[in-house]
DNA sequence: GCCGTTTTCGGCCCGACTGTTTTCAGTCG
């Protein structure tokens, strides 16, 4: 059973427990562990399996930690049939519908017999709803507005999709008088991988002026509201965007909160209470005095509760509250530390551009060097290179090398990993590379036991130096390959073989999550653009994202290295 | 149910909005 299984049923069971009338603490501590159990880098089944005590989760403790190892060893949980078993089925799905709560849906179901959103639907046409005490015609249309949004509503969108058309709004927002800030803030500030709204925050001196402007941008479409300091529109696309302009003087303290995420937020009220702070939105307020401290600088904010300010990528509660009061926040690699790009590919194969283009475009972005690592062709993918004309390349590839100052080409190819776990092409022509990319292209739907032992023999063979996409998913196409991760991790660290994150925007792979676990034993992330034009090259922002929400540093990443030592790494074995 | 620089018991984040009410409950982010 997988984490996000496991976290299914907990935030299941706080609903149940909500519908109950429960201790709000106790729905609460449900919720919180079922957050904590999805975002954690670790399957919940590899830990009991090999002994590890849940309750280092934070969040979890005796009691669900008990659950959670009775869900994974007999797939069910007893306590869970039997609160299912009390309401009727379905009841949940009510409070999927914004506006209804655990209090809203017991009515319906106790008064009416409304179990599903259907009936819901139903019961509001007929008037049944708005004849309800202390409920009305405006509830009970303002419901059937949810339900019909909650249905046209589109799923999240890849921040790939996103982060383009953000640049561009906050561009021309930034151009308008009087905008001292603009920013993005929520999940887009913290680097998601998708994104289910945008949040935009700004200071200015004239608010009205800036949010007249931002209505009237060619990217948004219909606009939902507009007051003096707020406006939401819909952009092309699909996506909502809201927009906040506050005053210069609260802009951090705003900013901070609307960045999140919420369980960051939470952590950090917690611990301001336990040293006598109220924090909100508008600042810190002192509980003894009463008094409230404004910050338009958000680092401020964050020193003046004794901490140091915390990047927005790692505010997931994951224990950077704790690291930033102890002042051993990671230092995060940036964009600028990458050196070079270590797998992109040219029109040998399935690129637009040619080497020399590729490789002239690589110069303008400061990199020191750049891998060519087009496909092997043994399956016949992509006009993959076989071993003569793998030669060839090598060959035109050291032509290059001689014309152009200012960057260095290596040689390398991205080689299929066949399904029985040999690779495409032979040993011979391999060494002759300067690194060998290896990923698994074809067979996706094999067994985790085989399509890990075939990741593993990859990881093992003396020729590879890195394993591209090694979960192969593409967001919101293809789920991601059954494999056992952690075993790959410890054959990398093992072998001291690097693992991709895939910076194409629709791969983030690997993704945030075992990144960060990745990182944690000792495995080298290798980030790669996978570009197939030179456009594609600026995808290392993504990768870069990634990294950082991995709590990477620029020693965890292998292309941070300058040429020599890369050398010395990719020869090293 | 979780958790500990006041605590193994007694706390548990904060503020705003909405619709329905005559002072507030429910919900949301």
């Amino acid at each position: 059973m997988k984490n996000t299984a496991i976290a299914r049923v907990f935030r299941d069971i706080g609903d149940l427990l909500e519908l109950k009338g429960e201790n709000a603490f106790k729905i609460r501590a449900y919720q919180k562990a079922a957050r904590a159990i999805e975002h954690h880098p670790r399957e919940i089944k590899t830990m009991l399996y090999e002994g590890e005590d849940l309750r280092s989760i934070p969040g979890v403790g005796e009691a669900i930690a008990k659950k959670a190892g009775e869900l994974v060893s007999t797939g069910k949980l007893d306590y869970y049939e039997n609160l299912k078993s009390q309401f009727p089925e379905g009841i949940t799905n009510l409070l999927t519908v914004p506006g209804i709560g655990p209090k809203t849906a017991n009515r319906f179901s106790n008064e009416l017999g409304i179990a599903s959103v259907e009936a819901l639907e139903q019961a509001i046409g007929d008037g049944r709803i708005a004849k309800l005490f202390r409920l009305g015609d405006k509830t009970a249309s303002n419901i059937l507005q949810q339900i019909q949004a909650l249905r046209r509503k589109d799923q999240r969108l890849p921040i790939g999709e996103v982060l383009p058309v953000v640049d561009e709004i906050l561009d021309c927002l930034r151009s308008v008088p009087g905008v001292r800030n603009m920013t993005c803030a929520g999940s887009l500030r913290r680097f998601r991988e998708t994104l289910g709204d945008i949040d935009l925050m700004g200071s200015a001196d004239k608010p009205k002026g800036v949010i007249e402007a931002f209505v009237a941008l060619p990217q948004m479409g219909q606009v939902l509201a507009q007051g003096s300091t707020k406006a939401s529109a819909i952009a092309h696309g699909g996506l909502q965007v809201d927009l906040r302009i506050v005053e210069h003087s609260c802009f951090g303290s705003l900013l901070q909160y609307f960045t999140g995420s919420k369980q960051h937020n939470i952590s950090l009220r917690e611990r301001g209470r336990r040293q006598g702070f109220k924090l909100s939105e508008y600042g810190i307020t002192d509980a003894s005095t009463d008094r409230l401290e404004k910050f338009a600088d958000e680092a401020e904010f964050y020193n003046r509760l004794g901490l140091q300010c915390i990047p927005p990528e790692l505010r997931e509660a994951q224990g950077e509250v704790e690291r930033a009061e102890q002042g051993t926040l990671p230092k995060l690699v940036e964009l600028s530390d990458v050196k070079g790009d270590l797998h992109i590919h040219t029109n040998w194969s399935d690129g637009h551009n040619s080497v020399e283009e590729m490789a002239l475009s690589a110069r303008e972005l400061g990199y020191q060097y750049v891998a060519i690592t087009d496909h092997s062709g043994g399956r016949g993918i992509a006009h993959g290179l076989d071993e003569e004309r793998l030669r060839s390349q090598i060959a035109e590839i050291r032509m290059v090398n001689e014309r152009l100052n200012g960057i260095r080409l290596l040689s390398g190819v991205e080689v299929d990993i066949r399904a029985d776990g040999s690779l495409d092409l032979s040993h011979e022509v391999l060494s002759e590379l300067d690194v060998v990319v290896a990923g698994v292209h074809s067979a996706m739907n094999q067994s985790e036991e085989r399509m890990t032992k075939r990741v593993l023999s990859a990881v093992e063979n003396p020729d590879v130096d890195i394993i591209a996409h090694p979960t192969c998913r593409l967001l919101g196409e293809r789920e991601p390959v059954a494999i056992d991760l952690e075993a790959v991790f410890r054959a990398a660290a093992g072998n001291n073989k690097a693992l991709e994150i895939n910076a194409m925007p629709e791969r983030l792979d690997l993704k945030d999550i075992h990144a960060f676990r990745a990182r944690g034993l000792g495995v080298k992330l290798a980030i790669g653009t996978d570009a197939h034009s030179v456009a594609h090259l600026a995808f290392m922002r993504y990768g870069t994202g990634v990294a950082r929400r991995a709590w990477c540093e620029p020693a965890n990443i292998l292309n941070t290295l300058p040429l020599e030592q890369l050398l010395a790494f990719l020869g090293g074995d």
